[in-house]
DNA sequence: AATGAATGAGGATTCATTCAT
DNA sequence: CATGAATGAATCCTCATTCAT
């Protein structure tokens, strides 16, 4: 019923995965089509019947950050409804390192590092993934705020965005030093307090 | 008197400040050797007269960040002896963003995050850079707090580590963003108070 | 039916005949890929899409002498099972010389000699490719001497050596005096003698 | 008194000697001129003071082994006044591939194999050394044969030839086995028989 | 939907040689 | 005699992409 077919779709998800864990592992630039395809094992050109190019591709491997991010099946789950949710953000990511051997950043972050100046849909692309997850923290802490459970000179917006921040420089240098002992997330936590 | 005559030395130096400037703008994959040449005015093949290849360039542009940001001659001034310095160590950053138009983040960070996991030598001039900085703001907060003017539950490398990746992601989110309105900067001034 | 296309083969087997050519008429290291493409009228990359570069084409074109020389469809017909045999062996040799002009040697042994101690795979092979021919040789005096038709003190393997190293030289002193007037292989003949 | 200055034969025999060093173990086109003058401590520009050109500098090298070839200084004594002097020569020839661990075949030989065709003067460079050796050997079975002591049908010429065909391949072959038990060259003994 | 051959521009690097001092 | 910076063509190789079947 779909406009592909099942096995059409299934080459096509194969590529799109194998290129996620590559960006990941290796940087966009440093991944060359050819490394994918055969690391999927597809045929040379299935891919251009798939994609219209790398940017394609690219874009391909956002949108399925995007989808697992909104969905909840990926490693990181963003829904934030209490302090312990909130915490379990920021651990997520910090597993996702640790499995890694502290090898790779924030998969997300780290294509926008790369392609953002030189790629407009990239950036809005991660833009917007950046905005989903900032969305649902202040969203959480604006709930607090209405509830006087938060420190009335607490701003629900810039916190969201300190938290992606702080979360984004943690696994780069958790990268950086081949090393994710962050004790600092910890700090977050004053929020609460009265 | 030097090891390289002073002639030698400027065509070396503006092939080292022309691929600082580009592998910023562009990142270090996507500017090729030939642009850096051109762009400096640098025949074809001095640069394999001054460097080994492109891994030795980028080394040497870390060579270059690593000595700015201790004699302080760059745009962050990273001496702290204040709140006043640390948080101007924060808007040093975001400045050095805003002048590019927003497109660029940390110079730095960036070229750990492409190249850390694939080049150990590069990993390690980037965490000697961020290793510095930090241990700029641990002494400054290890101070404070012998002096009891920080929270004993305060741990100075901790909180350290923390300005560092805040200011890392930071950025990055102001690259994404296009947009360098970070005023979460303001929340680390709580640790003064009491 | 092959694992290859038929027109993928013809593009793969003209490189590797213009190679051998060329590395026969010039010396590997002085024929450079771009020549082999040009003169073989293949576009610029198809060569990296059937060789990992250019050892793997030298390897390639060394196979095929290997071939050639197993199954006789070369200028040197091996197969030794009379005197005759072994002269025309000789004689085939220089023919190939006096055929391109008395301007090269062996394309076998240039090849050996050129990049044997730099590149195992070729010294194998070339290695390979000498044993063949001796072992022919060997084997043809072997067998006289069983019926003995050799002179007791003549050893088989060691006049097949003699054999190889003499075409070789004989070869080489050609081309390096343009002429390729060679009497002393008659010289061989006497072994038969009682 | 002589044209150069004493420092200046100094530098440009110490370019000469590392040329043929390198040439020899990795063949002319495989050393470049940058890898001998950085081999024998010459400034880069040295070079083109003593020399024309890289062809130059073969040409050089060649000259010093003739002259060696001449005068006896050097491994291979081509004096030959008997039977001894003529084995001699041959495992002169051996000893010296012996002691390259048998990586390496004739070092004028290999140069002629790899530049003759291309290169007219080399060709006559080596041409030369080869006629020179061939002729004493030549010599020497003329004599014997006008004292009656060579079989009538041998021809001191082509005997020559063969004995410098002989090494020439000899020396190829050990070194493409990675092996110098050469016997063979016992087989010119029967020459001195009734 | 699939195959893999073909393209050609561009990337890093090396080389022999010349020039300015 | 000596230094080493500068040149630019050439070399090997990779890449994203298109074409023919």
């Amino acid at each position: 019923m779909g406009e592909l077919s099942e096995k059409g779709n299934i080459t096509r998800a194969r590529i799109v995965e194998t290129a996620r864990e590559l960006f990941h592992k290796n940087g966009v630039r440093a991944t060359s089509i050819d490394q994918i395809l055969e690391a999927s094992g597809t045929g040379k050109s299935q891919f251009y019947h798939y994609f219209n190019g790398k940017e394609d591709l690219v874009h391909e491997v956002l949108k399925f950050y995007m989808r697992i991010t909104r969905s909840g099946d990926g490693p990181v789950r963003v829904e934030i409804g209490s302090w312990e949710d909130l915490e379990r953000f920021f651990y997520d990511h910090v597993e996702g390192v640790k499995m890694s051997g502290c090898e790779r950043s924030c998969p997300v972050g780290s294509i926008g590092n790369e392609l953002a100046s030189e790629n407009e849909r990239v950036r809005e692309d991660v833009n917007l993934i950046f905005d989903y997850m900032k969305n649902n923290i202040s969203g959480f802490l604006a709930g607090l705020k209405s509830k006087g459970k938060l420190k009335k000179s607490a701003d629900p917006d810039t916190l969201a965005d300190f938290c992606i921040a702080s979360v984004q420089g943690a696994l780069l240098l958790a990268k950086v030093r081949k090393d994710a002992e962050i004790k600092y997330f910890g700090e977050f936590r004053y929020e609460k307090g009265e």
